[in-house]
DNA sequence: CGTACCATTGAACCGTTTCAACCGGGGTGG
DNA sequence: CCACCCCGGTTGAAACGGTTCAATGGTACG
């Protein structure tokens, strides 16, 4: 689920006490299927949630109480093996929704990768709330479809791809979620650790590590800092990848 | 997606004449979410398509004109890479939907894995369809949800879990699905070919023969011919399959 | 300045793949 | 009618990609 891949919102002009007036991620957000009123209706329900690195937001088998929507940071969906062997599902950023299921349980655990700031709902409110505004199951299953597609994506990825193919794949997943500047050459903020971009690879660390260290020689890519990268060859790196067709 | 999965259908009994009285998969397709009226009315948008074992629907990247509702059969969804690296995504059984896409070309290529029966609808018909009843968004959003969580389950078996665990997870998901005869041994029918399991499971057919061989000689397991197999013990096979937390 | 933790690098190992041979059932044609 | 072939499946042996185990490096933080 990429910013690009989002349908442009229809935003309405919210006035300055709403209490959504200053949400950064209103225009991306599963919330902007409302009209102001309804949103105002809607917002009443919700409560600020603020998680530190590392904090879970949640455990995989946890009663499912309540829904989320990302509004700054990064987190990380995970399930678990029996035997502690973690599969990383995927990353939430600003504007994901959290709540995509019919089970009484969360799915996964969502931990904070980086400080994170998300809007909390009740999910019986949530519910009650998508009942009474058809347009909001719309895009509730918008978002169903989104996450579908990048997941199905993520089977050929980890069924069929080799460790570079998987790394490079990556990367240009992660530009494409990063700010990029005009002009400036493409660049990718990797804000998780290797042990989770290992566990999202379905790798191991060393691997990771291995193969980041094979395109840094082969002069793809440049790392900036632990976190941060820059795509020299953007097209090599896409040929790398391996993508599909 | 199991059959028992699915929600319990609200069916109503329909008019001999009604064109979807005999339909065997009424009580589990997206159309349950219809009263008769609606049903009639959607059905007389919809075609048959019947196909031959092998055959294709749709090829992946194709316009996506149309969503189908398998009425009998087997089909395998599956997404190739440049070099013809095959994964496939997954299979498609009596009462499943196929369809949920928001992009205009077809996500994956459907083939018939054994001869199957489709009811076709256009997807512009299809889409007024559900704007106009808002309870079959509703059924649509489950679709998708449950397709997700199958995605997300499958993303830690080809991520994950070893070749025999693959194996032994994929016999107890083919037996949910396989017709049970209650006071009979637990049985899976697998209908596809070797290569198709190994496509699935992000293995070469040579591994998955193999880890057959492996199970059968550990008497877990025992082949009736080459697409049905009894399940000897069924812990033991549930304890290999290394099901998560 | 030391320590702790994450990341990187190296070397040996191992599970799965690759390559090759073989098996067996079903269909075809001599 | 049966020999032959074709094709999907199985089995074996060698090769390889990624893992495992172990040591080293680097950086943030007390």
């Amino acid at each position: 689920m990429y910013l690009s891949d989002r349908p442009v919102a229809d935003m309405q002009p919210l006035a300055c006490s709403h209490p959504c007036a200053g949400c950064p991620v209103r225009d991306l957000a599963v919330c902007n299927a409302l009209n102001p009123d309804e949103l105002a209706a809607f917002r009443r329900s919700g409560t600020d949630k603020l998680l530190a690195p590392g904090e879970a937001l949640c455990w995989e088998g946890d009663a499912a109480g309540h829904v989320f929507t990302v509004t700054s940071g990064v987190l990380r969906m995970s399930k678990l093996l029996h035997d502690g062997r973690r599969q990383v599902t995927g990353f939430a950023f600003p504007g994901d929704f959290l709540g995509v299921t019919l089970e009484d349980e969360h799915p996964f655990t969502v931990e904070a990768v980086a400080e994170s700031r998300l809007c909390r709902f009740p999910r019986v409110r949530f519910d009650a709330f998508v009942e009474a505004h058809p347009h909001m199951e719309r895009r509730l299953y918008a978002v169903a479809a989104t996450e579908l597609s990048a997941a199905r994506d993520q089977l050929v990825l980890l069924g069929r791809k080799t460790a570079v193919e998987r790394l490079a794949s990556f990367i240009l997943q992660m530009a494409r979620r990063t700010r990029q500047h005009p002009g400036d050459p493409l660049r990718a903020t990797l804000p998780m650790s290797r042990m989770d971009i290992a566990d999202y690879l379905g790798l191991r660390i060393e691997t990771v590590s291995r193969e980041l260290s094979a395109l840094k020689r082969a002069r793809l890519v440049r790392m900036t800092s632990i976190h941060d990268l820059i795509v020299h060859d953007p097209a090599g790196l896409e040929a790398l990848a391996a993508v599909d067709r």
